[in-house]
DNA sequence: GATAGTTTCATACAACTGTTTGAATTGCAA
DNA sequence: TTGCAATTCAAACAGTTGTATGAAACTATC
C-alpha cells in the first residue's frame, strides 16, 4: 500500500484532463505524463482504463447522492416525514446544479469532470448510470408523500422533468448563453434553482395534463 | 456521377449501425461490410470520417428542422402572426419526439440515429449543432410575438425548458420506463408532447419567478 | 542486513484505427 | 474500337491505442 501517492495522482491528472478535454481526446499516455508517472501504473493499480474512469465517476456520484439524500431528509425530519415539494425538488437539482453552473472560474474540477460525464456518455459511465434508478426511487417516494393525491405516473413524470431541466441546462448552458446573448445568467445558480424548482413544482400540482386537452385540440386543429 | 449506388449505400449502412450500435463501436470497416463496398471508398466518397458523419447529421437535422418551420409558419398564418404559445411549444417539439418515440420496433433508424447523435456528442455533430442557434432563434421570436408581456429572459428560459424537456425524454427514456416499472407510457408519444408542451406553457405563463420566492425561502430554512 | 512483498520502470506487443496508394476495372463518348 | 475519366479494389501505411512483461528499485519485517 505504501505511499498511494502514485494512485492519487493519476486520479487527480485524469480528473483534470477528462473535465477539461473530455473522454474522447485523452490517452492513458495523457495522463500519466500530467501525473509524471509511468505508464503501467494505471493497469497495476486500476486494472484497466475503463476501471480508472468507473472508479472516479462512482466517487463523484455518491458524493453527490450523499448530498441529495442529506437535504432530503433534513427536510422531512423537519416535516415530519412529509417535506414541502419545492424542498424536495430542490433537494434533488440543486446540488448537481451548484456543482456544475456557477462562475466558470470557480468551478470545480469535480463538477466540469461531472459535466463531461454528462455530455460525453462512455461505457463504464453508462454502466453506472443504470444502477441510480435506486437513488431516484426515494425521491419518487418522497414526492408521493409530499403529494399524496397525485398518482404514480405524474410523480414520475415530474421527477423526470425536473432533472430533465436541471441537466440539460448544464449541458447547454454555452448554448442558452449565446442564444439569449447573456441575458439569461447561468452565473446566478440560486436564480437557476430557483427556476427549474418552480417550473417543476408547477408540473406537479397544476391541474392534471387531461385537464390541458383544449391546447391539444387547437394544436390538431393548427395543422 | 454514374450511379450512386456506393456513395447512398454507405449512408445508409453506417446510418442503420450508428443507430444500432453507437458512434464508438462502429468503424469504417464495419461500414463496408455492412453496406458490401470497398473500404476506400469511404474516402472517396465522403473525403473523412467525419464527412460521413457530418452528411448523416445534417441530412437529418435539415429535415427535422424544416419540419418544425413548417407547423410554425402555418400556425402563425392562421394567427395572423401571432400564433397560440401551444402551438409554438407543439411546433418546436413534436417532430423531434415523434421521431424519436413511439413503439421501438416501428422507430425509423433515422429517428434512433438521432437518438445516438444526442446520446453520444461525437465532434462533427457538436460543430453542427452550434450553428443551430439561428434556428432556434426563430422560435424565440414566434414566442415573443405570442406572448408581448413577457420578457425576453423568460421567453429564453422556457425556450430552454422546452427542449430540456424534450430532449432528456428522448435520451433517457428506457430509464424512464424502468423507473416508473412502466407506469410512464412512452409509447404513446401524443401524450408525452402534450405533457411537455402543457408543463412548459405553464412555465412561459404563469406568475413570474420572483413572486415564488417563499419557496425558496422555505427551502432555505430547510436546510 | 538479508528477505519477501510491493511498487515502479522501460520496453515491447498486438490490435485496431482512418487514410493513402496505385493498379485494375468499369462506363461512356468520340 | 479507342480513349479517357470516374470508380472500385486489394494492399499497405502510419499512427495510436490499451495492455502485458520481466527486470529493477524500493520498503518494511524479521
Amino acid at each position: 500500500m505504501a505511499s498511494d501517492h502514485t494512485r492519487s495522482a493519476i486520479l487527480a491528472a485524469a480528473e483534470r484532463l477528462y473535465a477539461d478535454r473530455g473522454f474522447g481526446d485523452v490517452t492513458l499516455r495523457d495522463i500519466v505524463a500530467e501525473a509524471n508517472v509511468n505508464l503501467a501504473a494505471v493497469n497495476y493499480h486500476f486494472g484497466s482504463k475503463d476501471e480508472l474512469i468507473a472508479e472516479l465517476f462512482v466517487t463523484r456520484s455518491i458524493a453527490t447522492n450523499r448530498e441529495r439524500l442529506h437535504e432530503l431528509k433534513a427536510a422531512e425530519v423537519q416535516g415530519g416525514g412529509r417535506a414541502p415539494i419545492e424542498v424536495i425538488l430542490r433537494a434533488l437539482v440543486g446540488p448537481t446544479l451548484r456543482g456544475c453552473l456557477g462562475p466558470e472560474n470557480q468551478r470545480s474540477t469535480a463538477a466540469r469532470f461531472m459535466i463531461r460525464a454528462s455530455i460525453e456518455s462512455v461505457p463504464p459511465i453508462r454502466r453506472i448510470k443504470n444502477r441510480e434508478i435506486d437513488h431516484l426511487r426515494k425521491f419518487a417516494g418522497a414526492m408521493r408523500r409530499s403529494l399524496p393525491d397525485r398518482s404514480d405516473v405524474e410523480i414520475y413524470w415530474g421527477l423526470n422533468f425536473a432533472l430533465a431541466m436541471a441537466h440539460h441546462t448544464i449541458r447547454e448552458s454555452e448554448r442558452l448563453t449565446k442564444l439569449s446573448e447573456g441575458k439569461c445568467d447561468l452565473d446566478d445558480v440560486e436564480d437557476v434553482v430557483a427556476r427549474v424548482v418552480s417550473v417543476a413544482t408547477m408540473a406537479l400540482t397544476a391541474g392534471k395534463v387531461e385537464a390541458m386537452a383544449p391546447a391539444r385540440a387547437l394544436a390538431r386543429d393548427a395543422r
